[in-house]
DNA sequence: ATTTTTGCAAACCTTTTGCATGGAA
DNA sequence: TTCCATGCAAAAGGTTTGCAAAAAT
């Protein structure tokens, strides 16, 4: 994918647009679903661009306060991190077999949010939803695999 | 609170009912709010009750496990827990002041859920979701507050 | 010029683990 | 008596930080 448009994020919140910068852009830009700090401190190192580790870590906080990725947390209890258009509200549906993301809009889970604070009298400033799943991809494998030797695949860990 | 549900929990799953888990059931069952493991360790040590770190860590998962707490994570990033009954699906509502939680109970939550599993083909298995905002009593406080010295409050960070 | 950012390495914190001992059932 | 659970201390991760040098505006 085309790192730019994080770059553009970065330059439009009057943050510096650095050579190290620029390197974990592409290294965000090259994931396909989700990664943790460590992902990219590998695949910096396999593709040999140097880049120190708490550089990465530091983009990734300014990335992720600037809306350029978001910071979820896996049923394992794992950080990692999903691209995303900074722009507007939604969530991700993550798959637990390929890892795969998906972002899904608000829809009507504002409503249920104002339902909640109606009911509970809290003020909700904001929430974190993740939903684990199976991607249609990996739910056509695990079929096929299922059919030939009974193998029943899995379910993800925490459902709150 | 009574820690007793808490062992009633541990014995019914079929775990022993040990002195150290006991302790751990006491200290869980006198926070309020969400609590880390830290915390109950420093507890442990403040109130002279001898329970090793491992253990502490070990017995909150174990909890976890048979649903007597469930394991959230802080806006922060931060792994903590929250006593709950462990029978019906719900979800927290946590106080971003003073860390009070409420159980919300799943109401609408499952039709969302299946409206955005038609919509993007992924079959969710489990989800995350994890609400923080300001209860009723920080919030009546945050407002007497603003109208003395023009206090605004404070946001949380996240919201996916 | 000035201010931000980087890299490194050490520091820090949280969580896990090996293993011998102790305790429940 | 037989496993399960504990404690300790060490190890393992993951993330942050101080500071001087380098780079961006």
């Amino acid at each position: 994918v085309d790192p730019s448009p994080i770059l553009e994020t970065i330059a439009a919140s009057g943050l510096r647009v650095t050579g190290p910068r620029r390197t974990v852009a592409v290294l965000v830009a090259s994931q396909d679903g989700h990664f943790t700090a460590a992902d990219l401190v590998a695949e910096a190192a396999a593709r040999r661009l140097r880049v120190g580790r708490a550089t990465i870590f530091r983009t990734l906080d300014a990335l992720a306060a600037v809306g350029a990725v978001e910071r979820i947390d896996l049923p394992s209890g794992e950080h990692a991190y999903v691209l995303c258009r900074p722009d507007d509200h939604h969530h991700h549906v993550v798959c637990a077999s390929c890892g795969r993301t998906r972002e899904v809009d608000d829809g009507r889970m504002a409503d249920v949010l104002a339902e909640i604070e109606r009911l509970t009298g809290y003020r909700i400033d904001s929430h974190r939803i993740e939903l684990y799943g199976t991607c249609p991809v990996c739910r056509r494998r695990a079929t096929r695999r299922t059919r030939r030797v009974g193998h029943t695949g899995q379910a993800a860990g925490t459902a709150s």
